[in-house]
Formats: C-alpha cells, structure tokens, sequence
RNA sequence: GUCCCUGUAGCUCAGUUGGAUAGAGCAGGAGCCUUCUAAGCUCCAGGUCGCAGGUUCGACUCCUGCCAGGGACGCCA
C-alpha cells in the first residue's frame, strides 16, 4: 500500500538504516522519526542513534554518521545533517512533496484504513427517560460521536450504544405520578415527565431523609407509627410506584404503553437535539437498561456460583484483594443495582456484539465504578471474544462542565441548563454573527437568503460549542463560557470553518474547473507553501493517533494548525494572481486538498462546513 | 480515613507516550485592507512547567514523598 505519509516512508528507510548500520533485525528496531518541531532542526528528525548509542556503548554522533549513511533517502531528502549530540535531520525534497501530496490527493485523503478483527462498542450519550438533557450530555454525546466517526473512518465495524436509563423504581414512580394524576399521556411533552420525576424524587427523598431521622433519634414504634401518618401520602406514592414497577415487570399491558409512551416522548426531544447537534444518533443506537432486564439475575447466579461474590448484610457483593471498596451487585431487598447492568451490557457487547474495544464516555466521576465492573468483567472471563483473545474496555471519562464561578454548570435557580437552552442560544449567537458579517457589501454571504443565512448561523454557533468541548483533554473540566467560544477568534470552530470558507470562495472565483485542478502539478517552493504541504501530510497519521488513543483534541489542534498555516500561506503567497500560470494551478491544488482536509476533519468532528460565511 | 483526577504565561488551554531554545488563543504593545473573505496576517512582551528528591546522555512527560483544588467511596443511577 503506497502510503503518503513521510513518517512512515522515514521509518521505513531509517529501520533499514539502522540494521544495516548496527547489524540488528530491522522488524525489531525503532527509528524514533518526528516532525521537527524547529524548522531549523529540517522537517523530520531521526532519534535512534541517541539510545542505540548508549545500549551499545559507542559514540552517538558516530553512529548516526553510520546510520545516515547506510540509510536509502535518494528521492526524499534533499539535505540531510547531524546535529546535537546525535540527531539526524531531513529535508523533503520539493519532488518528494509534491509526489506525496499526489498520493494523497484522493477521496480517502491518504487515510489508510485500519481494520480490526472485532467490533468496536461505543457508550455514548446515556440520557434518562423522563428527564431534560443538560450539559453532562453534551461531551456523553459529542465525544462518543466523534470517537465513532474515528473508527469508522478507520474502516472499523462501530456499535454505538445508546445506554438509556429506561427501567427501575425512579421511571416507575415518575410513571405511578402521572396516571394518579390522570394525565392524558398522548399529550405528554419532556417537561411535564420531567417536573414528574422530580417531584416524585423529592417524595422518595424526604420520606426516607425523615424515616432514617426517626430511627436514628432511637424513637419507638409508636413514633414511627406517627411519622407513617403524616407521611402517608409518601408512603403511599411509594407503594404506588413498586406495584407500578411491579406491573410493568410483569408486562401488563397498559402500563407497559404508557411507559413506551415516556421513552417515546423523551427520545423525540433528544434525537430534535442530536440532530442539532450533527450528531448521528437514532432509535437504531438505543439499548436501555431495560434491555439486559432478563440479563441480571444470570449475572448473580453466575458471580455466585463461581464463588466471585458472596453475601454480606444480606447485599451480594464482590471483593476485591487490592482494594476495601467492595461491588455491590445485589441489594438486601433482592433488587439489582447499575453496577449488575453494566456487568451484564459488558458481557453483552463483547460475546454478543463482538466488541474487541468496549468504550465507556462517561462522566470522569463513575471511575470507581468503572473500575470496579471491568475488573469484575476480567475476574468471570466474560471479556473473552469467541476467538479466545480478550476486549479491551475502557472508561474514556471526561470532566465537568463549569460555569464562570468554577462550580458545576447552574441556572440562576440552581437548576441545571438544559441542552437545548444553551444549543439555542449558540445558535442565535452564532445567527447574529453570520448577519452582522453579511451586511457588509463585501462579503460572499451579502445578498443571501435569511434562510440560508440562518443555516451558516447554527452552523458556525453548533460548530463553536462542540469545538470548544472537543478541543480539550477530555479528562479536564472546562468552564462554559459562551463569549469566549463565539468569539470566533483564535483557536475556535469558526476559525477553521473561516478558512474552509475562504478556501472554497477562492476556488470558485478562479474559473478553473475540478479537472484542471486536480491534473496541476504540486509545486510547494515557497516557505508558507512548504509548511502548508507539511501540515497536510501529517493529517492522516493524527486521526489513527487519535482514534488509538481516544484523544479528539489532537483532530483540533492539527486542523487548526492547518487552517493556520493556510491562512500564512493565503497572506503571503497570491493565488489567482500567481505569477505563472503553473504556479497558480500548484497553489490551487493545494488550496482545493486543503479545503478537502478541513472538511473532512470537521467532518469527523461532526461539525458542518459552509461554503461561505 | 481510603482511593482517584487535576496543577504549564495575567486568563483559558495544547504539549505527538523520554528528545534540541516548553507552544497556541484571549487580554496588553507595534504594524498590515485602492489587490484572492481583516472571523485574517506579521512582529513584541509575557514561564522557578505546584514543591522537593530520584531514575539517565536527556524529564512538563517516568518513580517516590509532600502541598493545593476537585471527585468517588454498601444496598440511588
């Protein structure tokens, strides 16, 4: 496979380099090439000869004169140099530029595919039925998108799984709530479920807070008799909601409609929202907990009979050797805990689903958690795939969003944002921006539909909120601040879409059609034109890079590189008005791969870009 | 109390798994639109990488111990 990345062509060379050089099997070194991070220090650097130099006692600078001199770079380097204590340097030469960005002027962008043998599992987004989405579900739901986007571009079969929280006593006693209430459940929307389930928590909450006070105060029967009487009115809602749990366990039909009637209302808000979102999320993603309800008592029986848990105060638990922390896998009362779902979807995902990846975007905060199910998953064996090898599982946890004040994202009531309040007022934002720029007489976008003109809006504003969640260490918290994200300058979504913009204007007004374009031959001379070519040619490795090690950033900061580096190479190097006409077909090629880079970066971003803003 | 995460410029953050003089963006200073979108470009200034040891040719990165902030810890999910 005629791979366009320098890298690897480098390594390939160096490895031989290397074995020639020091007498060792080339399949067993490592040529440590880099991008050089100084311009002066060439466009790529070969490390070996520093550790090869100490392994074997010799002089480094020596072995890398050997190393270089043994290794075939004719056709890729134009000059070559040792510095430092032991570095080796490289120039591409202009013909060995231009001859990769040929290679990877395709639809597929010079991204290999990388398949693996099994299936990779996502958990992503993780909304609750009868509840609003709020901020917690954006990076659930963004990341996971992304992450998925990754391995499918990577050509690997993807299960996204939407873990919904659609079972147990809380959807039970929100459901037991409304039909006391004798609501018409055709006419139901998310926040009437929503104000139910929280009242009905509230209800459940203060009964218990106020019944463990009694018996903690030591009163007697008698007391407790006068606290049942004044709370009857919880307590009933309570017995209310375990028949109602009861009754849909049991699969009668009505209550079974009306809580398919509460998925059905919560999940149409949620796919309106991941639309907005570009995010590809539908029905065909949704797996709930409900799902693995016929799954759970197998897991305790399983557990049990391999002496992997045992009872204690009358909870089955797991212990653990390293750690006093024990799983909780059964409660006292008989009924399951999340931790006996999970155990049970992992199982599922891996014999089932084939998942020889299972990933976990959850909330930084169910680590413990997390730990603790895997382990238990690795302790039964049920990480074992149908070929014997095992899955991986991991917890790809992120931070919390934060407001100004550095605590947990909050309305001024203390509630927490919705979703779709913060998307919408994204999107208004970014609306404001997109009219504010067309009016100027200028500007591409003057003289457009408002319709069309909205569109670009929600885009550019969608495009700023899901870049600044993506463009950091997942695991960080990072504090929402609206103005500093719509800005739209610097390192933000908009940024790039700019450049993207720019690019696809510039192709427009040179008149030249797709086929002369794409037959020019790259001529990358100049120094902006030289860094822009080395900045494409590093894409393609970043998204391996990134999908291998679950980091969405490093997409950002190689697309905002790129679009930096297109911007310099825009200001000093004239394009339509180049002065021959070789050079204006080189620079429009590269503008066009440029272009085709961005948008399929934001792409795997699941952020839109326009042709004009 | 136990365990986990985080600590990098005034602010918000990157840092390619150990490589050369630690990078961006805001904010601050100086320039650049009669010529391809100024949502842009080019300079300048700004740092004991929380602290202290250790490992080695070489440490923001790995190990140990502290300090600070946050989080999780038996019958909620």
């Amino acid at each position: 496979m005629a791979s366009c990345d320098p890298v690897a062509l480098l390594e390939q060379a160096f490895r031989a380099g290397i074995a020639a050089a020091t007498g060792t099997d080339a399949a067993s070194v490592d040529p440590q090439v880099k991008a050089s991070a100084d311009p002066k220090h060439g466009d790529f650097q070969c490390n070996a000869a520093l550790a090869l130099a100490k392994a074997a006692k010799a002089n480094p600078s020596e072995l890398a004169r050997r190393i270089l001199a043994a290794t075939p770079l004719s056709g890729l380097a134009e000059r070559t140099d040792i510095a430092g204590p032991g570095f080796i340097n490289v120039w591409l030469s202009q013909g060995a530029l231009g001859h990769l960005l040929a290679g990877m002027d395709a639809p597929e962008l010079g991204i290999d595919p990388a398949p693996l043998p099994h299936a990779v599992v996502i958990d992503l987004c993780g909304v609750n039925v009868a509840k609003q989405m709020h901020v917690g579900h954006l990076r659930a739901t963004v990341i996971g998108d992304v992450m998925a986007r990754l391995h499918e571009r990577l050509g690997r079969k993807v299960w996204r799984e939407n873990h919904l929280g659609d079972w147990g006593l809380p959807i039970a006693m929100t459901l037991a709530s409304l039909r006391r209430q004798k609501r018409d459940f055709a006419r139901l929307t998310l926040d009437d479920l929503n104000t139910a389930y929280r009242a009905a928590q509230a209800e459940g909450k203060s009964d218990e807070a106020g019944q463990a006070a009694a018996i903690a105060c030591g009163a007697g029967p008698h007391r407790l008799a006068e606290f049942d009487a004044q709370n009857g009115p919880a307590l009933a809602a309570e017995r209310d909601a375990k028949a109602t749990l009861l009754k849909l366990q049991s699969g009668d039909p009505a209550t079974v409609a009306d809580w398919q009637r509460l998925i059905d209302v919560t999940m149409a808000e949620v796919f309106a929202t991941t639309r907005t979102l570009g995010v590809k999320l539908g029905p065909e993603h949704s797996r709930g907990e409900s799902f693995y309800r016929e799954r759970l008592g197998p897991v305790i029986e399983a557990f049990v009979s391999k002496g992997l848990a045992r009872e204690d105060q009358g909870a089955i638990v797991v212990h653990y050797a390293d750690r006093d922390r024990p799983m909780l896998i059964r409660k006292a009362d008989g009924g399951f805990l999340y931790a006996t779902t999970d155990l049970a979807a992992v199982r599922f995902r891996v014999q089932e689903l084939d998942g020889g990846r299972v990933i976990y975007v959850v909330d930084a905060r169910q680590r413990d958690h997390f730990k603790d199910v895997f382990d238990g998953v690795r302790l039964i064996g049920w990480d074992a795939l149908r070929d014997g090898t095992r899955a991986e599982l991991s917890h790809m946890q992120f931070g919390t969003v934060l407001g100004k004040d550095k605590r947990p994202l909050r309305t001024r009531s203390g509630e927490n944002f919705t979703l779709k309040a913060l998307l919408d007022e994204a999107i208004e934002r970014g609306i404001q921006q997109v009219f504010r720029r067309a009016a100027e007489t200028d500007a591409p976008t003057h003289g457009l539909r408002e319709t069309d003109l909205r569109a670009i809006g929600a885009a550019v504003g969608i495009g700023a909120v899901k870049y600044a969640d993506l463009s950091g260490d997942p695991v960080k918290d990072y504090v929402f601040d609206l103005d500093r994200m719509i800005a739209f300058e610097g390192d933000t979504g908009p940024y790039i879409q700019y450049a993207h913009a720019r690019i696809a204007s510039l192709i427009a007004r040179s008149g030249e059609s797709a086929a002369a374009i794409a037959a020019a031959t790259y001529a990358p001379i100049e120094p902006a034109e030289r860094h822009l070519a080395l900045c494409l040619l590093r894409f393609p490795a970043v998204v391996l890079a990134a999908a291998e090690h679950q980091a969405p950033q490093r997409v950002c900061a190689a697309l905002h590189e790129l679009a930096n580096a297109y911007a310099s190479f825009y200001q000093a190097c004239p394009v339509l008005k180049a002065a021959d006409s070789g050079t204006r077909l080189s620079r429009l090629r590269l503008s066009s791969l440029t272009q085709r880079v961005l948008a399929g970066g934001l792409d795997l971003l699941g952020i839109a870009a326009p042709d004009r803003m």
